[in-house]
DNA sequence: GCCAACGTTGGC
DNA sequence: GCCAACGTTGGC
């Protein structure tokens, strides 16, 4: 069992539009980073966690806790010429891009906050935290998991 | 294969 | 809106 971490807007998509969607469920599209596709390709299976983190809003941190709910399959919207994730280099023979149900588990009382996440020591090693770091899909260790458990 | 130019991410 | 740090593209 692995854990991971997902970014997302949440202008985009939410936390909370998860929780509206039907069994809660929705498939994590429009992943266009080969490292990030790499991870959730060869690394997310089927019961695994992730923490849903909500990037570039006023409030950056991890809102909550959703399940891997399939294994991985192409992103449809990479086929799709209306889609915003449109790739004209994909095809149905040779897709080029996955990706994965999630379904929701929990949503935190409070985010977690970035700040909050950089003040403790236990996550120094976080990979979400490194410099540079930009990745849309992180994976993250037990004991990274189980330190942010407990600041929930 | 190199590398400059350009595009994207994401915190602030 | 700014800017650092990447990733991608395309000419050569």
């Amino acid at each position: 069992m692995n854990y991971w971490l997902f970014k997302s807007e949440p202008d985009v998509f939410s936390i909370e539009h998860l929780s509206k969607m039907k069994k809660q469920t929705s498939m994590w599209d429009g992943v266009r980073n080969y490292q990030a596709r790499n991870y959730m390709r060869d690394g997310t299976k089927p019961g695994d966690l992730l923490f849903f983190y909500h990037s570039s809003c006023p409030q950056p941190g991890i809102a909550g806790i959703a399940e891997i709910a399939s294994t991985p399959y192409p992103d449809p919207t990479q086929f799709n010429p209306e889609s915003e994730y449109y790739d004209p280099k994909a095809t149905a023979d040779v897709p080029r891009w996955v990706t994965v149900d999630v379904k929701l588990k929990e949503i935190f009382n409070e985010i977690v906050s970035l700040p909050e996440l950089r003040a403790n020591p236990k996550l120094e090693e976080l990979a979400l935290l490194q410099r540079g770091t930009r990745l849309s899909i992180i994976p993250v260790s037990a004991a990274h998991w189980k330190a942010i458990m407990a600041m929930r």
